[in-house]
RNA sequence: GCGCCCGUAGCUCAGCGGAUAGAGCAGGGGACUUCUAAUCCCAAGGCCGCAGGUUCGAAUCCUGCCGGGCGCACCA
């Protein structure tokens, strides 16, 4: 129970006694006291009476012994309240012996589709997937730690027109060659100059379109090398997620492909429930209310003037299969903000069709782009990408540099783990700790900061608390009393019972840099505690009370850091 | 043209109906014989894109404009 809650629980009746109504009594932080309550002013019109007046009114008759050390009418007509050190000890108290710091497991656990990541087979992770990767994974931790069912749907792009050129280009290469190169990770390179022979060598394109065919129509010998194709690239891109620190392993790719025979009989489907139109040859829902360019009913076509499925068949069946089969009841997509109108119309589609029907709901967990210096989106045709993997070597390299430099107790493998911890953290913490709506402009320094806000601070915090364990040879004892005398004990609980409002909102707007925002304010309340409130030379029941206070900090830290995909190492 | 998103400190970003708009970086000044200075403290830095409107109260909500990005039929 936080304190915003156990205030309006106080104030509410009396506001409604006072007013003859309902009234929200509008409970917030405040820099004047601990917290402040603001209805008394927007009643005062509506009662008749000066807002001062409204505000003494229900001081009067408010419950708040227990609670609050000091409550008093303020300013225009604001409620200053001052929470009770004997009452912020007990959340504190109770946040000690809860194993779930205040985040109670939800009552109605969800089977929830996280999708996310989905890079292409041969091709390269950039810069760009960095985001739907590292929201995703956060988005499927939480939801997992809430007590939901998350499945994970690396919706991998293996399949399409490109393969025609990909697998001749493989042909060319030889089988051992093209795995060799496509091992090492050289997918930029090995989708390039395949690009690059259809682009300038007319009889390249012949075979490669000869060899899509031979792709969909299921020639054995063209799918055993797309299946070279798409294993390597898989295991490319694992070696690129156990890097990242994120949760995706083999089971959790289900490619484009995966779909393939569901294709048909969807369409078929379609049709029969009379959803489908013949536009142009092609095959298509009109969704309600999309309109396009020059306002005529905006298509989404299904299955192509030529007999073939784009990617909207794919997602529709993707759908069907995730709400039918998996029994899926929330889906969430982690994909660019770009393609926000191709989701509604898919979801529209999906729910003329019965397929996305309450209590299933679609979300589109959308992102805004990485901008190139130009102000203008990375595009990885024109070769601007930034590739993922150099961006996270170099980050692991600064920060390995940096543990030796800072820590030279730290033995080479200790430095090595360090680095890679607060390395990767600090370019996931980047990413998450912005508002995913926003563009932004790809800044490498940014991107590999180690200071100020960034995820090594929010570590280092963590390991000083359990440097202090280490020394004091003892755990804290959960039951010991809580004493909040000094000002950075205070802010340092404040921010402790924050934490279940915090989860609680970013289940609900999957928006983790306030998570992130939440956690640097704990580290920073934690770093002004620790420089004045000395813990293992305190004595008696300050000690006892102080070490509480850390080991619930390091918790937290650590399960918020968890649930950004962050690591916690116990040494810096 | 229509739709969506975004303009806040020199830079990167929070705040999205409440009192004096907050952090970090950069720059200035301090603090390590004391639990890790990857830290802390102090000072400085703002027509919250512009103009109207709603409200007791607007960076926050509404309208219009300016500036930037993205999307709008067979690539995914």
């Amino acid at each position: 129970m936080d304190l915003e809650k156990l205030l309006t629980d106080r104030l509410a009746p009396a506001f409604e006694t006072v007013a003859g109504v309902p009234v929200d009594p509008v409970v917030r932080r405040s820099q004047r006291a601990d917290f402040q309550s603001d209805a008394a002013l927007a009643l005062a019109r509506r009662l008749g009476r000066p807002p001062r007046a409204i505000a003494a009114a229900v001081l009067d008759r408010a419950e708040l012994a227990d609670l609050c050390a000091a409550a008093e009418v303020s300013g225009p007509g604001f409620l200053n309240l001052t929470i009770a050190e004997r009452a912020l000890g007990g959340l504190v108290s109770a946040l000690a012996t809860d194993p779930r710091l205040g985040v109670p497991e939800t009552a109605v656990p969800e089977t929830v589709v996280v999708d996310y990541s989905a890079p292409n087979v041969a091709k390269e992770m950039h810069v760009g997937h960095l985001r739907s990767t590292v929201i995703g994974d956060a988005a499927a931790r939480l939801l997992e730690w809430l007590g939901h069912r998350v499945v994970r749907a690396n919706h991998l792009g293996d399949w399409g027109t490109p393969f025609g050129m990909l697998i001749e280009h493989l042909v060319d290469l030889g089988e051992a060659e093209a795995t060799q190169e496509l091992s090492m990770g050289d997918l930029d390179s090995f989708y390039k100059t395949a690009r690059a022979k259809f682009d300038t060598d007319e009889g390249f394109r012949e075979r490669s379109r000869r060899r899509v065919v031979a792709l969909q129509g299921g020639d054995e010998a063209t799918l055993r090398l797309w299946r070279l194709l798409v294993e390597q690239s898989e295991r490319y891109f694992l070696t690129v997620y156990d890097l990242l620190d994120v949760t995706l392993t083999e089971r959790d790719f289900h490619g484009e492909s995966s779909y393939n025979d569901l294709l048909a009989p969807l369409v078929a489907d379609l049709d029969r429930l009379g959803l489908l139109r013949r536009s142009d040859g092609a095959a298509c829902v009109f969704p309600p209310g999309q309109v396009g360019r020059d306002g005529e009913p905006l298509p989404l076509i299904v299955r192509k003037s030529d007999g073939g499925y784009g990617y909207p068949a794919t997602d529709l069946a993707a759908i069907r299969h995730r709400t039918g089969t998996l029994g899926a009841t929330r889906l969430l997509y982690v994909v660019g903000l770009p393609q926000r109108r191709h989701f509604e119309m898919v979801y529209a589609a999906a729910a003329q069709a019965g397929w996305l029907v309450p209590p299933a709901r679609a979300e589109h967990v959308g992102f805004g782009s990485i901008l190139g210096p130009d102000g203008r989106m990375l595009r990885s045709r024109a070769g601007e990408s930034v590739k993922l993997v150099g961006l996270l070597e170099e980050a692991v390299a600064r920060a390995t540099a940096l543990a030796r430099e800072r820590n030279p107790e730290l033995g080479e493998a200790e430095a090595a783990e360090v680095g890679r911890a607060v390395g990767i953290g600090a370019v996931k913490y980047a990413d998450l700790s912005s508002d995913r709506h926003k563009d932004y402009v790809l800044d490498w320094e940014r991107m590999l900061s180690l200071d100020g806000n960034t995820a090594p601070y929010l570590q280092y915090a963590y390991s000083r608390i359990r440097s202090i364990f280490r020394r004091a040879g003892v755990a804290a004892r959960p039951d010991a009393g809580i004493s909040l005398a000094e000002p950075a004990e205070r802010a340092l609980a404040f921010e402790l019972v924050g934490f279940g409002t915090v989860v609680a909102e970013v289940e609900r707007s999957l928006e983790f840099h306030h998570l992130a925002a939440y956690l640097h304010r704990l580290a920073a309340a934690f770093s002004a505690f620790y420089e004045r409130c000395p813990v293992l030379r305190a004595d008696g029941p300050v000690r006892e009370s102080r070490l509480v206070l850390c080991e619930l900090t390091a918790r937290v830290l650590r399960q918020g850091l968890y649930l950004l995909g962050i690591r916690a190492p116990g040494r810096m």
